[in-house]
DNA sequence: GCCATTTTTAAGGATTTTATAAGGAAACGA
DNA sequence: TCGTTTCCTTATAAAATCCTTAAAAATGGC
């Protein structure tokens, strides 16, 4: 879903200047030339709000002051005033950031995304091993930057495997260890399973589960990364 | 609670001035000044990492992307590399700030309390996430410009999934996270609810409401990027 | 090199889980 | 009370996974 962004400035110039910028990145752009008609309500549509300080009429730190409380969203104020202390008293009415004109658009693109990013950034239970990401409590396994396509049972027994990396498990103990108890033919339910597991892997050419022959599989332990 | 804070610079003079000036905020400050042997398990008990960018031996660059993967606190970078090129590879590698030498000591404290800040601040009113905005007060959802029909356990429990997007939840962690207790046979109710809600968004052609197999269901997490 | 054992691979059916649809109970407001 | 809405149950269809079976390949000991 594109991330809709509201920037208040006076200058036109500006204004059309920072939506091409940020049209670059796939945000959807609102602008409004003028803080005394901006609604908090409406702004309560917006992901990340953009605004100048020094505008006739009403100011960005008035503006601000008006719909923080009703806005959850980042709120980055740009302003040639350089001084320390409108830095510090933008910051002190809740805003996230403060760029100081003349500014590069680089930065801004730079900025913008950054506080985009951390909106959805959220706790993760995350476990890093050789190559494979297990986001355990998504239950998601990806490498690099795509998800891997496991099964329930598939990522259950790569993460334990990965989670006890170094240890070897027969295919009585992994089935013990993934489905709770102990089943008749669970052996061969297993290797099927290993088998699959490694050919989604191949596709990112890593393949970190080792054959212990006559034993069982274990997690190469520690490829350094 | 006091904030915890990891300052890593291998300036002994810039640590303790920047050290003096965060304790007046009343922050925890340990140090590091060599950033090799900075652990990322460690990194996970900070609130806030400041990490300098040119350093003797691992760079602050490095060290960010050893251990962005497993921290979810704010990464803050110090550094007098002005040029824009570091500072959009600062942004690219996760971090959350760039704050460029010879940087005020209040602006400082200004950076590094506004993204504590934000880490506590949580959606109170309004959420916006994946086209879907919630407005929790009134318990009423909307896409676009008009209001989605949602009976109450359908808000519910599309809220709940909202809020905790990416994180995967059984039928029955559903019924009881919505209904308060556990019913009986809660978990076809759940998958009625679901089907129900997916179809009210239909019509808006967004589905962010993902099944997973064999475990239950969760709110597409967006990636911006 | 040969054999016994173990692992890998492949394919198919059995099982489990989810999606969909329809109907009835319960709660709610007029 | 009536009628409406919401919620839950049940039944069936559809989808995906899991397990079994059997054959091919690999391994280790001799």
């Amino acid at each position: 879903m594109m991330p809709k962004l509201l920037v208040v400035d006076d200058d036109l110039d500006m204004l059309s200047l920072v939506r091409a910028a940020l049209e670059k990145d796939g945000h959807q752009i609102d602008t409004e030339a003028d803080a005394a008609t901006v609604q908090p309500a409406r702004c309560q549509l917006y992901d990340l709000l953009l605004l100048d300080v020094m505008m006739p009429g009403e100011d960005g730190f008035s503006l601000c002051r008006r719909i923080r409380a009703e806005v959850d969203c980042p709120i980055l104020f740009l302003t040639a005033k350089a001084e320390d202390a409108a830095l510090v008293q933008g910051f002190g009415l809740g805003a996230d950031d403060y760029i100081k004109k003349p500014f590069s658009l680089a930065e801004l693109r730079a900025r913008v995304n950054a506080h985009l990013r951390r909106e959805v950034r959220q706790p993760t239970h995350t476990l890093n091993r050789g190559g494979v990401r297990f986001d355990m409590q998504a239950k998601v396994a990806s490498a690099g930057e795509h998800t891997l396509p496991f099964t329930k049972g598939e990522y259950s027994i790569c993460e334990h495997l990965a989670l006890h990396a170094g240890q070897v498990f027969t295919k009585e103990q992994l089935y013990e260890a993934v489905f709770g108890f102990d089943a008749e033919g669970d052996s061969s339910a297993v290797a099927e399973h290993i088998k699959n597991i490694r050919a989604k892997l191949k596709v990112d050419a890593i393949s970190p589960i080792e054959t212990v022959w006559g034993v069982g599989y274990k997690w190469r332990k520690n490829s350094v990364l």
